[in-house]
Order: structure tokens, then sequence, then C-alpha cells
DNA sequence: AACGACGTCAACCGCCAGTAG
DNA sequence: ACTACTGGCGGTTGACGTCGT
């Protein structure tokens, strides 16, 4: 069987995403989380394909996300991490709340890159003075005072204290508040209750078995309605061991965030 | 005003590791 | 052990804005 392609070459849309596309995602993610990023665009109602909408969230629509200038005690922070672990931008972005890996990865090659390079190339040029001007010390005719406002070593070490300064980090690593809150607004019990809620009322098709709560399609409505089982319905229901269920279609999107499982799994 | 060079950054692409069946 | 699939990562691209001539 081969493997399907990441990205639907036909009928996806590609580039910047537009203010509705955005609004669609922050809808659904923040109300249902990410349970599976390939399988969401079809209930946030996008034509994306789900690695694009993972990347949309991630990089710019997700919460606490910081924007704006980087500050020298960020930029000093990327240039120390990068010379100890190089090009590993998520691991360097995770000390540095709010930012993204890709933004850390933009601004390294934008800005701090030719900084660096700069540094480098002044570090050794300082160097060889240095040397040189060692070597002149130490020669009998020479009797420089090297302690002079234009010493080598004290321009060198100044560029040591404030490009790589050794600031220990006091960042907080937890960055994820907003999905601290999301989790208590969405316990268990939220979700029974919403569930018993819809049961209740009879108006859409559920099932419950002893351990999990699922809402489901048994596609038979409008293709909106049917798009996790359609193809293996029944099995599905058989897995179960299913009790009662209703069979009146209703919302693709209610569908989805009572699959809480998977919600919590995506959490963790 | 027009144009090209350059900088910025959102987004895409391909690859890889982990996982489930 | 193998295959299919997913999320995550880093490299790269291209659209857009800014600046200098």
């Amino acid at each position: 069987m081969a493997r399907t392609p990441s990205c639907d070459k036909s009928g996806m849309r590609k580039g910047t995403w537009t203010a509705e596309e955005d609004r669609k995602l922050i809808a659904y993610v923040s109300r249902y989380g990410c349970w599976n990023w390939r399988q969401l665009p079809k209930f946030a109602g996008l034509a994306r394909c789900g690695k694009s909408c993972r990347l949309r969230w991630m990089n710019y629509l997700r919460p606490n996300i910081k924007r704006g200038n980087f500050t020298q005690q960020e930029e000093d922070l990327i240039i120390k991490m990068h010379k100890k672990l190089g090009n590993r931008w998520s691991t360097i972005a995770a000390e540095l709340p709010g930012r993204t890996d890709n933004e850390v990865k933009n601004h390294w090659h934008t800005s701090l890159k030719k900084r660096v390079q700069h540094n480098t190339i002044t570090n050794i040029e300082e160097t060889k003075s240095r040397d040189i001007a060692i070597s002149q010390v130490t020669t009998p005719a020479s009797s420089q005072d090297t302690n002079g406002p234009l010493s080598p070593i004290s321009s060198s070490s100044e560029f040591s204290s404030t490009t790589y300064s050794d600031q220990s980090s006091t960042h907080d690593l937890d960055d994820f508040d907003f999905l601290d809150g999301f989790i208590e607004s969405m316990d268990q019990s939220f979700w029974l209750d919403e569930l018993s809620t819809i049961v209740q009322d009879n108006t859409s098709c559920a099932f419950l078995n002893q351990d999990t709560t699922f809402l489901v399609s048994p596609n038979h409505s409008s293709n909106e309605s049917s798009l996790v089982l359609d193809n293996d319905f029944s099995s599905f229901l058989d897995s179960y061991e299913v009790d009662s269920f209703w069979t009146q279609p209703y919302e693709a999107a209610t569908m989805s965030h009572v699959l809480y499982n998977q919600q919590w799994g995506c959490l963790e």
C-alpha cells in the first residue's frame, strides 16, 4: 500500500493563511485540542493539510507566543546555546519562553549569525594585535604601557563579558500555562456532562461503553457528519461492545471533541 | 518616482524517530 | 521484522517590506 502524501496536491490550500482560516483553527484547537493534526482540518473546516495547520498553530496562533524584538538577554542566551548545541533550534527555543524554534532560527540567520561572525573576526584580529603587542613587550627595545586604554587584552575581555556572558537562565521552563487552563476547563466531568446532555436530548448519534464515551456517526447523513468512522463503523461498534446508540446526525465538530481520550493523550 | 539590493519571516519541504498493528 | 503512519525537526524558499541610488 502506497503511503499517502502528507499534503494532498488537489484542493489543499497553500501559502499565507487568511484571517478566516486563523479564526477557524483557533476556534477549533482552543476548544477541542489537537487530537490528530492530520484529521483536524476536516473537522475544523479548513482546506489545509494537517502539517500546515500544526505549523500555523505552533508557530503563530498558539497562546503565550511572544512577538516582537528579541531582548539582549534572549540573544545572549541563543548565542551561548548555539555555541554549545549547534543548530538544535527546538532545544534552544525551549529555553526561551514564548519563542518558537522557527522564530529563533530565523533570528539567528538574519541577525545573530552575522554578529557572531563579525565578533569572531574582531576577536581574531584582537588576538593577533594582542600577540603583536606581547611580542613587542618582550622585545628589549620596547617599553610600551600594556595597561593603557587601548590595550587589546582589556578589549578582548570586554567582548567576552558582553557577548558570551554566562548568565544563568532564570526562565520558567513551564511554558504551558495555557494548557493548564485548558485542561482545567475541560476535565472529564465536562465531557461526560456534555455528552449526557446530548444523549438525553437524543439529538445525536452516540454510544457508550464501560470505560470510554464516544460520539460517532454511522455515515448516513451528510458527508460533514461522517468523517471518522465511515469505513469501519460496524467493527468499531463491535470492538467497544456498544450498548446503545442513536442514529441522528450531528455536527462533525461535536464528535471530534468528545473523543476526549485522544485529547488527554495529546495534552499529556 | 522607479528600480534593484537587501533583510525579514511565514510557510513549505523532506527527512527522521517513534509507534501501532 | 516489517510496514504504514504521525509528529517533530531543521533547511530552504519566496513574498513582502525597507532602504539606498
